[in-house]
DNA sequence: TAAGCATTTGGC
DNA sequence: CCAAATGCTTAA
């Protein structure tokens, strides 16, 4: 009898001892199926002296059901898996579900049998018969298939399977994923692209975990160059993950990774159906699939054969996952690259303050692509003061925008409006009586998208159509929209530009791949002329033809005025100044804004990237705020206000007393209430050198309260509502 | 996390 | 009095 320690797929649940037979070797890492009181449950086999377990006796251990027959999680996934839990405080059994597909995925590879020509020829030949062997002749199917090639009853078809002419064949469903060519489409490099690549390919070569900041302004080509460390890796017959911030993004990137490789990659995001799922993580566990993209999910695959990792536009905050497991992906990619051994690349315009300083101090080796590629310039950005020029009343876009709108439209060329606002309007309110529209789950303003004509809140999904009369006051049709989203915007430019052919871009229109890449055809067919969009538009997206972008209003990113809204606002204008001019017109970027003179503003006007970085970085350092200093977020929730407050107030003052650590709250969340849940905060505050997850395990781990509430912490946030 | 069982609630 | 709803325990 063998004990093995199992990590069930169950967050409420540490490790567990089973039995295995004499026989059956269950390695570390192997898929089991195990019987839990009535149940059966997925888990993974775990080294055991690297987990504790309450002591059971052997004669009590139920036996396991079953170890599915595919790869054992390798060990540095084994290794990361753990890493995740520890530092994002975290249960194993959390993490381990998203390296682990739905059971169906993990049974027997499924089979189907088809048919094919033996060359035996039957004794007995008959008109039917030689027709049948002619028509099918390489031909591989089912009966039914055959029969129809052949225009013979599928009875003929079965006689000759009898007669040992056609014989049958087992053929795997999941059928294999095209082999990408590294030497299909070799791009022509400009010769800082060439020595860039070289590092790379060198470093793929090496096999050993090197971590590189790509850094190059937009259009300056970064992709090409890590593509060929992607091709050297393809070389050496091993796998390459490239994760990307959004879906959205991946069409496009489809695309030219297939001009460059002949084929598509493997894809992985959320939108997979059941099927797709099961045959790219298949292949992934294989090897197979040797090039995979996909969105933070992919990041915990077991890949069997890891060569490079690729996170491009590293600075997104999208990958920093806000529920479940709230880990951030960069960080994690980078993390992984150590334990497998492997180069880690972290291509941006914009890096993040975080990953900056990593270079700085010479952890990350810094690679930089000085300018744009071929004749492209990068585009002259002004501001527009919205005090001295102002848009009319109940407009929106200032009357110099306007006018540089409409010579872009005379001249034919595409125009970009940025509002990082969905919807209509922000909010609603009756003007008779003041009433304003919430959410009755959430501290939100009810936001009215018109297009569907409802009400939604952005936060918990609720929608209401939008009523007739005031449901306070019930005076009729007194219901205004109050500021600026960009289907109001839309409204606005079709009042001014009747003509123009304009596009909405949000998550609410472009909404899967497929949308994604109809809107990049329509922009690229040029049937559109004005694009209006959220933060959608600032990513990856290439149009020569696109030279104007306004941006609605510079401000709003900095009202929020937590610790990165300064370095957020920059990164996303320069994103989507980076949009404008990419082909050989130049481009040219209005920015709106009620402050001229603030930091962010003059910097991206003046294009003195650097000189705000670094005030940035000084801000940071001397407040001991990330990357100098370590942040938690300490979340308390729950459908009872009394509970949830009394929770908070119970953590916030068993706080243990550590040097160097400081401890915020509790207080409200801005998000005072979100689902329907009542929220309360703390911040725990620390020095770089403490270990502040160990602190904060060993004092939450003394606590109880009740059930329904839920307390989550939040390592290196990144949201403070 | 989810099933199974015990206890409470409330409809008639 | 019974069925449904709610709560608590347990899992190797």
């Amino acid at each position: 009898m063998n004990r093995v320690r199992v990590i069930l797929l169950n967050a409420a649940l540490g490790p567990l001892d089973y039995r295995a037979s004499k026989d059956t070797i269950v390695e570390p890492g192997s898929i089991v199926l195990a019987p839990l009181g009535p149940r059966q449950i997925v888990g993974v086999a775990w080294e055991p002296e690297r987990l504790q377990a309450g002591e059971v006796e052997a004669a009590r251990l139920r036996s396991l059901l079953h170890v599915y027959d595919v790869p054992p999680l390798a060990e540095p996934l084994r290794r990361l898996i753990e890493w995740t839990a520890d530092y994002y405080l975290a249960p194993l059994a959390s993490v381990l579900r998203m390296t682990l597909p739905s059971s169906s995925a993990l049974d027997g590879a499924r089979t189907i049998v088809e048919y094919r020509a033996t060359g035996l020829v039957p004794d007995r030949m008959t008109p039917q018969r030689a027709q049948a062997l002619e028509r099918i002749g390489e031909r591989q199917g089912l009966v039914r298939e055959l029969a129809l090639a052949a225009d013979v009853s599928d009875g003929v078809i079965r006689g000759l399977i009898k007669a040992g002419a056609i014989e049958a064949v087992e053929v795997s469903v999941d059928d294999p994923f095209p082999m990408p060519d590294p030497d299909h489409g070799p791009p022509v490099l400009e010769a800082a692209q060439r020595e860039a690549a070289r590092q790379f390919v060198d470093a793929v070569r090496a096999r050993e975990f090197a971590p590189f900041l790509l850094d190059g302004v937009t259009g300056s080509g970064k992709t090409e160059v890590y593509f060929e460390a992607v091709a050297e890796a393809i070389r050496q017959g091993r796998q390459t993950l490239v994760l990307l911030p959004e879906i959205a993004l991946t069409e496009p990137f489809l695309k030219r990774f297939a001009a460059r490789f002949g084929c598509e990659p493997v894809a992985w995001h959320s939108g997979l159906r059941q099927s797709q799922r099961r045959r790219a993580w298949r292949a992934i566990a294989s090897g197979d699939a040797r090039v995979v993209v996909g969105a933070r999910s992919a990041l915990f695959l077991p890949y069997r054969n890891l060569g490079l990792i690729v996170v491009d536009e590293a600075h997104e905050t999208s990958f920093k996952q806000e529920d479940g497991v709230q880990y951030h992906a960069r960080d994690v990619a980078v993390m992984r690259a150590k334990l497998e051994k492997v180069p880690a690349i972290l291509a941006s315009a914009t890096p993040a303050i975080e990953t900056r300083q990593m270079a700085e101090i010479g952890v990350y080796k810094e690679v930089k692509l000085p300018g744009r590629y071929g004749t492209a310039e990068m585009p002259d950005i002004a501001a527009i003061d919205l005090l001295a020029d102002p848009p009319p009343r109940g407009r929106w876009l200032a009357p110099t925008l306007v006018k540089e709108m409409e010579v872009n439209l005379e001249r034919g060329e595409q125009t970009l409006l940025f509002l990082n606002r969905r919807g209509y309007a922000p909010l609603t309110l009756c003007r008779h009586c003041g009433h304003r529209f919430q959410c009755p789950n959430c501290t939100a303003w009810m936001v009215e998208h018109r297009l569907v004509s409802r009400l939604a809140c952005h936060h918990c999904g609720h929608v209401m159509p939008p009523p007739r009369a005031c449901p306070e006051c019930h005076e009729e049709d007194s219901l205004v929209a109050c500021g600026p989203g960009v289907e109001r915007i839309a409204d606005e430019v079709a009042a001014l530009f009747p003509d123009a052919r304009t596009a909405i871009v949000t998550s609410d229109t472009i909404w899967s791949p497929a949308k994604a890449a109809e809107f990049v055809g329509r922009m690229e067919a040029g049937d559109i002329d004005i694009v209006i969009g959220t933060q959608l538009v600032t990513k990856g997206y290439h149009f020569p033809n696109l030279t104007l972008v306004g941006v609605v209003d510079a401000d709003l990113g900095l009202s929020g005025g937590d610790l990165r809204a300064a370095e957020r606002s920059f990164q996303q204008i320069m994103q989507v100044s980076g949009r404008a001019g990419r082909g050989e017109k130049p481009g040219r970027v209005l920015v709106q804004t009620h402050e001229p003179a603030a930091p962010v503003i003059s910097a991206l006007i003046s294009g003195d990237a650097e000189g705000f970085y670094a005030a940035e970085t000084e801000a940071r350092r001397d407040a001991a705020m990330p990357p100098f200093g370590r942040l938690a977020g300490i979340i308390i929730s729950s459908e009872d206000l009394t509970e949830a407050t009394e929770t908070a107030r119970l953590i916030g003052r068993t706080a243990p007393r550590v040097e160097n650590m400081a401890v915020f709250g509790p207080a409200p969340a801005p998000l005072a209430m979100l689902r329907g849940r009542h929220r309360q905060r703390l911040l725990v505050h620390a020095a770089r050198s403490l270990d502040v997850q160990d602190v904060i395990r060993d004092w939450l781990g003394k606590l109880d309260w009740p059930r329904g509430v839920r307390v989550a912490v939040d390592v290196d946030p990144y949201s403070f509502l």
